[in-house]
RNA sequence: GGGCCGUUAGCUCAGUUGGCAGAGCACCUGACUUUUAAUCAGGGUGUCACAGGUUCGAGACCUGUACGGCCUACCA
C-alpha cells in the first residue's frame, strides 16, 4: 500500500526527473533578485504615483499558492520579506518557461523577473516574463488556511512552523528584536560585551544539576555552566568595570513552560554601584525595551494588562510574604520553627528543606503567582544568597532584589559580596548543607583567588530572556521563544 | 518522578450504541485569458501511534509501550 505522502512525493520526484530531462538544474547555485516582495510592492507605489518608471523587477521565493485560470497563472511567493502575487500568461512564456510551469508545485523555490502592475482588484502582481526554478520541493507543505496546529511537528520541524505561521515567525522577529535592544542599552551605557567559558571544571554561580560531559584530550570531566556569574566577576577584579554576556546556560532539571534545559540569560555586573543602581538600570532598560518593541508601557498578557511604565513597587520580601500569606520569616530563626508555622497554612513541607528554601517556598507558593503587575521585592534573608553582600544594618538580609512580572520572575540581582574570607565561609557553609544531595559540590577555589586580589564593589544582575520574550510575545510556554526546544528522541 | 488527557489521509479535523474509514485543504484529470481560501466537473491515495487482549465483529472497550499536552514534583 503506498500512502497519499509517497504518491505525492513519487509525483514531485517524476516532476523533478522531467525537469532533469530537459537539461535544467532544479538546485541551480545562484540567483540575484533585484528586490524583496516588500521592496517591490514598495517600487509599484511609487510608480503608480509617477514617482518612478517602469523597469524590470526580479524576484524570488516560495510558492504558496497556485491558481490556474485556463491560459492565465496567478502564483503566490513568499520571501523573508513578505508576499508578492505572480501572473503568468501562457502565451507571454517562452516554451521551456510553459513546460516548467506545468512541473511547479506549491513549495518550490522559484525566480521571477517582469514589470509590476495592479490587477483590477488592486493586487499588485508581478506580470512574469522569465521564470526559474531555484529550488524543487519533494513534499507537500502544511494546509494553508489552518497552518501548522500539532506541537510536536512545530517544534521537530520549526521551518514548517515558520513556513505556516506567521505569528510564529513574528514571535522570534521580536525575540531578536529584544537582545538588540539589549545590547544596544548595555552598549551605550559603557558596558563590554564579553565570552566566558560554557566548559567549566566546576558549574558554580547558582545551585543547579549540571549536565556533565568529557575532554578526551585531558581526560577529565567538564560541566556546562549553570550560570555566567563567577567569571563575570573576575573580569571586575581584572579591571573591566562594566562588563555583560548574553548566553546560553545549561541546567539538568525538569522541562516545563517555564523550564528548558538550555536557556539565555543576561548576566551583568557593574563597578562601583550597588543593587539600587542595579534595580535603576533594570527598571530603564526593560520597560524601554516593552515600549521600544510594543510601542507602549502597557501589554497583554494572558489574561492580564501589565504596565511597565516605572517606577515599578519595591516590596521588602519579608513584607511581601507577611501580605502574601502573613508569616513573618524573622519571627522564625530557623528552619524547625519555619517548618511548624507553615505546617499550620496545610503546605506540604520537605523536612529535608533548609531555612532558605522554605523560605523560597513561601514566595513561589503565595507571593510569586500574585506578582503580575512588575514588582521588586528586596532585601533577602541570607541563606537564600551566598553571592550577595549582608546589608549594613541587618546582619541576616542581604542587598538583593528579584523582579517579577506576569507571576514569573524575570530578574535576579544583588550588591556582590567581594570580602574573599566571608565569601569562602559561605561557599563552606553551603557545601555543608548540599553535599549529599549535589551531584557537584567543589569550591571554585580560581574564583576565591581572584576575590583575594580585591573587587571593588559591584552590583550585579542576571535576566532570563527567554522569560522577557514570553512577556512581550504572550506566550504561555517557553517552548514559544525558544526556536528548537528540547523534546524527547523519537524512537 | 507522579496524575489526567491526547495520537484517525501530507495538513486541519469529524467518526453517534462495538457493525462497510469520512470531510475540507492538498494531490491527480478536465474546463476557464485579472484570480486571490478562485470557481466548476470528475478521481480517493489510510499500518485509525505501536504491541497484545476481549468480542461473531474493535478507530471505539481492556492492558502495556512510545511520543506529545496540561497539572504536579525538582529547579536558592
Amino acid at each position: 500500500m503506498t500512502s497519499r505522502l509517497d504518491r505525492i512525493t513519487q509525483q514531485r520526484w517524476a516532476k523533478l526527473d522531467r525537469i532533469r530531462a530537459r537539461g535544467i538544474n532544479p538546485y541551480p547555485n545562484s540567483y540575484h533578485r533585484s528586490h524583496t516582495t516588500q521592496q517591490a510592492i514598495a517600487l509599484l507605489e511609487e510608480q503608480k504615483k509617477g514617482l518612478s518608471g517602469k523597469q524590470e523587477v526580479i524576484v524570488a521565493g516560495r510558492i504558496r499558492a497556485i491558481r490556474s485560470m485556463g491560459k492565465s497563472f496567478f502564483l503566490d511567493i513568499h520571501d523573508g520579506a513578505g508576499k508578492l502575487q505572480l501572473y503568468l500568461h501562457r502565451d507571454h512564456l517562452n516554451e521551456a518557461n510553459r513546460k516548467l510551469l506545468k512541473e511547479l508545485d506549491i513549495g518550490d523555490i522559484i525566480g521571477a523577473s517582469g514589470e509590476l502592475f495592479y490587477t483590477k482588484s488592486g493586487e499588485p502582481t508581478l506580470e512574469v516574463a522569465e521564470l526559474t526554478l531555484l529550488a524543487k520541493s519533494l513534499r507537500p507543505l502544511p494546509e494553508k488556511w489552518h497552518g501548522l496546529q500539532d506541537v510536536d511537528i512545530r517544534y521537530r520541524q520549526r521551518y514548517l512552523d515558520l513556513i505556516s505561521n506567521p505569528e510564529a515567525k513574528e514571535t522570534f522577529r521580536v525575540r531578536s528584536r529584544v537582545i538588540a535592544a539589549i545590547r544596544d542599552f548595555l552598549n551605550r551605557r559603557g558596558f563590554l560585551e564579553v565570552e566566558t567559558p560554557m566548559l567549566q571544571p566546576s558549574a558554580g554561580g547558582a545551585l543547579a544539576r549540571p549536565f556533565i560531559t568529557h575532554h578526551h584530550t585531558l581526560d577529565h570531566d567538564f560541566y556546562l555552566r549553570i550560570a555566567l556569574e563567577l567569571h563575570l566577576k573576575r573580569l571586575i577584579v581584572g579591571g573591566f568595570d562594566r562588563v555583560y554576556e548574553l548566553g546560553r546556560t545549561f541546567r539538568n532539571e525538569g522541562i516545563s513552560t517555564k523550564h528548558n534545559p538550555e536557556f539565555t540569560m543576561l548576566e551583568s555586573y557593574q563597578a562601583y554601584a550597588d543593587y539600587n543602581d542595579v534595580m535603576n538600570m533594570l527598571e530603564e532598560m526593560v520597560s524601554g525595551i516593552v515600549r521600544k518593541i510594543s510601542g507602549k508601557y502597557k501589554i497583554k498578557f494572558g489574561d492580564d494588562t501589565i504596565n511597565f511604565k516605572p517606577p515599578w513597587p519595591r516590596l521588602e520580601l519579608r513584607q511581601a510574604i507577611i501580605k502574601y500569606c502573613g508569616i513573618d520569616f524573622n519571627k522564625f530563626p530557623d528552619a524547625d520553627s519555619l517548618r511548624a508555622e507553615m505546617q499550620k497554612l496545610d503546605i506540604e513541607v520537605d523536612p529535608t528543606k533548609d531555612r532558605g528554601r522554605l523560605i523560597d517556598e513561601l514566595i513561589s507558593t503565595f507571593v510569586e503567582p500574585n506578582l503580575i503587575q512588575p514588582t521588586f521585592l528586596v532585601d533577602y534573608p541570607v541563606e537564600m544568597s551566598p553571592l550577595a553582600k549582608k546589608k549594613p544594618d541587618d546582619e541576616r538580609l542581604v542587598e538583593r532584589f528579584e523582579a517579577f512580572a506576569g507571576g514569573m520572575e524575570i530578574a535576579n540581582a544583588f550588591t556582590e559580596l567581594n570580602d574573599p574570607i566571608e565569601q569562602r565561609r559561605r561557599f563552606k557553609r553551603q557545601l555543608e548543607k548540599h553535599h549529599q544531595e549535589a551531584e557537584v559540590e567543589t569550591i571554585d577555589e580560581d574564583f576565591l583567588l581572584a576575590l583575594e586580589y580585591g573587587m571593588p564593589p559591584t552590583g550585579g544582575m542576571g535576566v532570563g530572556i527567554d522569560r522577557l520574550v514570553m512577556l512581550l510575545t504572550n506566550q504561555q510556554s517557553i517552548r514559544e521563544v525558544i526556536l528548537f526546544p528540547q523534546l524527547r528522541e523519537k524512537e
